[in-house]
This record gives structure tokens, C-alpha cells and sequence, in this order.
DNA sequence: GCCTCCATGTAACACGTTACATGATTCG
DNA sequence: CGAATCATGTAACGTGTTACATGGAGGC
């Protein structure tokens, strides 16, 4: 339940309509919760049902006339009850690496290509990251505890991007020693060991289960 | 559309049942691409269907009897298929950092807390990596492209959570400076430069948009 | 009048999550 | 037999994605 908290957060910081939101959504906040405009609408419904938020007064109530948003006092509330609430991170999603795991048994050969390019969209992306940090967060200027939350929000995205940009590098170097990819002859049904006989756990990538599990 | 691809992966590696599946997608593969039994279930369905895998004839059609599935030559072909595709990364999705920017905005005495929480949950997994690492990647043992392809993958994750595992550190590190959250005072509506006269773009955190965009 | 852009929406579908239902096997 | 466990599924709902619909305002 994350996105209408993100709309909220949004709404506090400054009132905004609904297309205004969308193209926040491709800024800043959408660094690291993306939403399209379709999302956005069906929840600032649901968030003005709930009492959370209400459309501001000056708007006119039709369709394709511009609305602005304001948070309620009950949002603000809901919001701040939400930020201490406890919640275990997701784990991770990449089709990226799927991709590879993939790559490793039926072979592929354009696969490097797209590591290259995911590796170019990553240094995009943290190019950009550097050039709000330089315009937002000078290194003299003492700043206010939400600037620093702010900015520790902001340099989590860029040492995420740094990751990427570090094991893609990794990857195709490594990669290319060898030669390409999908030149490396038929992987077959299963050459590890504990193969077919063993109707139990072993054959896969031999993963954690026996000693001392914490 | 990476599920069945996930789905079609495992089974290609080892033919599986839906529960052993599910086993799996705990372990290995879920690390980069999770999926509960109901979801495996739908799917296997779905792939059946389409002409992708089918059951071995060994089991008996019947509810709560054990079902192992195959993949078959179009199910292996759509998989190599899938492997050379381009497809774009998906924007990163964190509750955690969402949260933090909304406690920017209302302040939050909880936080502190969850982020020792996460920090501890993400060293615990960086360990489990390690131990894998350890076990399946000798740094001694010549391996196979295949293998070196798993390694990359795994050395993926083992990166992730170190990105955490610091970037947690320094959030807690940094914040404990100033001694806690929520005590910074109330944040305002918008304390901000470009509150409320600009009905304009400022604002916000001053994103992008106007020198050099690439 | 027509086209484009801005803005708000609807509809349909795919994917993910949670809760529950059903049958087989094993152990006591 | 009853309870626990293994195994396969259904149902309902919430969220995310894609395509399309509606309407106003400005330019030509």
C-alpha cells in the first residue's frame, strides 16, 4: 500500500492536480516509486472517498477542467502513521539477471548487446542523479534535517545506479574474455551433479539449507 | 513477462512439480525473482496450454497427486527466444526511501528503528550469499561459461546488499548524529524556496529539466 | 473547421497477494 | 480414526499496464 502514501507525500510537500502529479512522478518521486497518470487518478479518487484529501475550491468540477489536490488533516495523519509502521523490504526484481540465469542453460547471443545498453541507461541515469545532487545539495551549506533526509533518499538512488554501472562493467568485461556468450556449447538438461537420481534437493545451485542457518 | 520465463528456466535446469517449484523460487531463483505457489500454479497451467512444457506422463491426473512437468522443444525455443530480447530496466521500487522522503515532510520517530531492522534482514541475506558463494564458486576451480554465468548473477545479488548493507549504515550513522528524527522540529506545509506563488514546476526538490538535459 | 496539446477520466486485462478448499500420505 | 504434512488447486481482491474516450483551449 505504498502508492496513495506517495501521492499523500507528494500533496503535502506543495497541492497539485492530477497531471501534475504524473510529471512529478517522472521526476523526482518516480526515482523510486513510478506511478502512471492512470494510477494516479483512480487513487486521488479513493484518497478524496476516504476523507484524506480534497479538491481545492477554485477548480471547476468537470471533466477535462484542471483540479488541484490539498491534503486533510486525517491524510496528514495517515501519513505520518504509515512512516513509522513496520515493513520488510521486497526482494529484488530483475529480469535482467532472470535473464542471464536463462542465458546459462539454452545459450543467447545478443545478450551482451544488452548489457551494454543497460549499462549506457544506467550512467544516464546516474548522471542525472550527480547533477540534482551538485544543483540541490552543495557541500558547504548546512542544511535542515528534512534536507538531509532528502538527501540521503537522493544518494541511495545514486550508489544503486553506481551498483549497476559497476557489475554491468564487470559483467561484459568478464564476458568478453570468454568470447561472447551462447558460443559456449549445449549446456543439456542437467550436467550438475545429483542430477536426476536424487528425487530431493540437490542439482540446482547446491543453495543454503544445511549448516548453521540463521 | 518474465514469470513463465522464470518458470521455464527452472524447469529446463531440473523438471520440477508446482511445489517443488515453489521450493525453488524460495531459494535460487527467487533471489532475483519471486513468485508464490498460486502464482506458479496459474502459470504452469498457462504454459501447459500453450504447448511450452507438459507433465510427465509418470504422475496421475488427479488433485493432490505430485505433477512434474517438462519443458518441450517450443517451450525451450520461446526461452532462447525471450534471453536475446530487448527490454528496458524497471524503475527501482523502494517503500523504505519512500517512506523516508515522507518523513521529511511529517517528521516519523519509528524510522530510525526500521532502518536497523532492514539493515540487519540485508546483512543476514549478504551472508547467505557469501555461504553460497562459497560453497558452488571455488575461487580456485576453472569453470565453465555457464557456471561463470550463475557466478555473475549471484555476485549481482551479493552487490545489492552490500549497496544496502552501507548505504543503511550511513543513513542510521548520519541521522544519529543529529540525534534521532522526528525532533527536527515541524516541518510546515512548505518550508521550502517556491512555495506557493509559482503555480509553475519549482518547488519541489528542484529536479531536472532545464541545463543540458542528455 | 481541423489539429494539437492539456487534462481528466474509463475499460480491460495482466500480474501479485491473501485466504481458503480439497485430496493424498504418513504417523500415532 | 484423527492430526499433521504434502500437494494441488479456487476465489477474491488489489495493484500495475495498455489502450482508448471525452472535453476544453489555442493556433492555423
Amino acid at each position: 500500500m505504498s502508492l496513495p502514501h506517495a501521492i499523500l507525500t507528494a500533496l503535502v510537500e506543495k497541492p497539485t492536480s492530477g497531471l501534475g502529479l504524473t510529471r512529478r512522478f517522472d521526476r523526482s518521486i518516480g526515482y523510486f516509486w513510478s506511478a502512471t497518470h492512470q494510477q494516479i487518478y483512480r487513487e486521488l479518487g479513493k484518497l478524496e472517498q476516504a476523507g484524506y484529501i480534497r479538491a481545492l475550491p477554485s477548480a471547476v468540477p468537470a471533466r477535462g477542467q484542471k483540479k488541484e489536490y490539498e491534503v486533510l488533516p486525517a491524510g496528514r495523519a495517515e501519513l505520518a502513521a504509515w512512516v513509522d509502521t513496520a515493513e520488510d523490504p521486497k526482494p529484488m526484481r530483475s529480469a535482467l539477471l532472470l535473464r542471464m540465469r536463462a542465458a546459462a542453460v539454452v545459450g543467447g547471443t545478443g545478450l551482451r548487446d544488452e548489457l551494454e545498453r543497460h549499462l549506457g541507461l544506467h550512467q544516464r541515469q546516474l548522471d542525472e542523479y550527480l547533477e540534482i545532487e551538485a544543483r540541490d545539495f552543495p557541500p558547504d551549506r548546512r542544511s535542515a534535517e528534512a534536507d538531509r533526509l532528502r538527501h540521503l533518499v537522493l544518494r541511495g538512488g545514486i550508489e544503486l545506479e553506481r551498483f549497476w554501472v559497476h557489475w554491468l562493467t564487470q559483467a561484459i568485461a568478464e564476458l568478453g574474455e570468454a568470447g561472447g556468450l551462447g558460443e559456449a556449447g549445449e549446456p543439456g538438461e542437467a550436467g550438475e551433479p545429483g542430477e536426476a537420481g536424487e528425487p530431493g534437493e540437490a542439482g540446482e545451485l547446491r543453495e543454503a539449507g544445511g549448516p548453521g542457518d540463521g
